[in-house]
DNA sequence: CTATCATTGTGAATGATTTCACAAGGTGTC
DNA sequence: GACACCTTGTGAAATCATTCACAATGATAG
């Protein structure tokens, strides 16, 4: 059942068929999950409304943008008064798909998996780790929080079998682009990558990449530049 | 000593001024870092000329865009050739500000941050973590690879005293403004932030945020938006 | 030495994103 | 109920980023 068949499900007004097939910025999504932040914030300290100008300056962004943003997807303010803040933050978490929780696998059990699977922040936004993978025998059969690690050759397997959405790759490098092939066979078709390797991945396969040294070196470079 | 007062230091005929005032985009400064690591492996695979295009292709962007980046800071190629691999490389290293190494800070020895201390990328390229801190005085005097961890009321004295350029902020976000203000009151110019909050620092003062919930929470938009 | 070929470097065109600016609509006051 | 005041929602304008398209240039073969 696509999202076009059910005109208002997340919007007031808007032609919700357009708003959905308009395609939404990368950009624009990282700071709706911001904005989702800040007004959860805000409703935990009991805030009741909240204007655009002020989220932006959470935000660290402009009032202008903020209602741009807001206004892909429907009218969720009142002029002269803001934003209903517990509304506004139910929005959101319609748009981003957020009121149900995403079944997740976790490939590669070492350094940086041990910090995932215990992130609290992924299991409170509603992204459950429901298998965890690894090749080295002496990992496999460990108990890892609530998860067993498995054998990588059971992995096709089990991500069928308990329809895990998105996978979390954390293997080395010459690794990864194996793993993605196998992890999308599998019907998973989105994937955060923490590998430092360009993947490939098909159309309709959605992949975001964490590469801490792009991010090192983007700063190496202002610091050059700068050259203070 | 500023980079405008080295014309042709960086480049090779541009009006070197210019270059270097035009801001460069983040965006194009990422691309720049994944050609660098493209560039690296052709390079150890003994590949001696690469064309803007063979360096598109692997890096997921067009010919143009890659000639378009380049010609942010001069000329490399050769025409009908294509740019030779380990001249480029070079050249990239020196745009990024990696011909040297840089000193960096680890602020918060948890989980993430005991997985950034063994990360080995970060030292092949130059990053070297020269001190470590934490508030928690069961970890405090402990042994961390080559560091021991320091008590974060050192911390002032020891940014100044070794001159440390880069802090890496991975302490609880309601800790990580406080640390900030207080890194970059110690001459710090540069954070990578793992913390979940928008922190303000002040202008001159490079940060860049990696967010995993961000990203999670885009992978579900894009699931939810397609419907599959 | 000339012709052919490949590929760069870059203005100009296009496309995307952000900012501006203001009419429309809502609240609160007297 | 009229007036003053806020703040939204949104076209239009401005800015920023990417792509196009091709003249310029060097390599190579004959
Ligand atoms: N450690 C960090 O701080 C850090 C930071 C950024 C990125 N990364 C990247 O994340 C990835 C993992 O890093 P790490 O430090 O956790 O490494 P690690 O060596 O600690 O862990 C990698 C794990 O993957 C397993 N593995 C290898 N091949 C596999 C396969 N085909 N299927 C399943 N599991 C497999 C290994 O047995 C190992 O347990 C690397 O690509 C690394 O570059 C690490
Ligand atoms: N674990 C993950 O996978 C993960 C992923 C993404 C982001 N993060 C974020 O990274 C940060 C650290 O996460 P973690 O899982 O490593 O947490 P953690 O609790 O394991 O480690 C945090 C460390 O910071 C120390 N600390 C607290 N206040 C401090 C201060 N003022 N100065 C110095 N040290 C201080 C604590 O003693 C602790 O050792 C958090 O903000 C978390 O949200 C974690």
């Amino acid at each position: 059942m696509s999202l076009q068949s059910l005109p208002g499900a997340v919007a007031k007004k808007e032609p919700v068929a357009e708003m959905r097939s308009a395609k939404i910025s990368e950009s624009a999504v990282r700071r709706l999950s911001l904005y989702l932040r800040l007004l959860q914030e805000a409703d935990s300290l009991g805030q009741e409304t909240i204007s655009s100008e002020e989220l932006a300056d959470r935000a660290g962004t402009t009032a202008a943008q903020v209602r741009k943003d807001l206004s892909l997807f429907g009218s969720f303010g009142k002029r002269g008064l803001g934003y209903a803040v517990s509304e506004l933050l139910q929005e959101i978490r319609e748009i981003l798909g957020l009121n149900r929780s995403w079944r997740v696998a976790l490939v590669g059990a070492g350094k940086i998996g041990s910090a995932l699977i215990t992130y609290r922040n992924f299991r409170t936004r509603g992204f459950h780790i429901e298998a965890v993978f690894d090749t080295d025998p002496d990992k496999v059969g460990k108990r890892w929080g609530t998860q067993t690690i498995l054998d990588d050759t059971e992995m096709g397997s089990v991500l069928a079998g308990k329809r895990i959405e998105i996978a979390v790759i954390a293997v080395p490098a010459d690794a990864a682009q194996g793993v993605v092939d196998r992890v999308v066979a599998s019907g998973v078709s989105a994937i955060l990558n923490f590998a430092p390797v360009r993947l490939r991945v098909p159309k309709g396969v959605s992949l975001r990449n964490v590469d801490m040294v792009v991010e090192m070196e983007g700063l190496a470079f202002a610091l050059t530049s700068t050259e203070r």
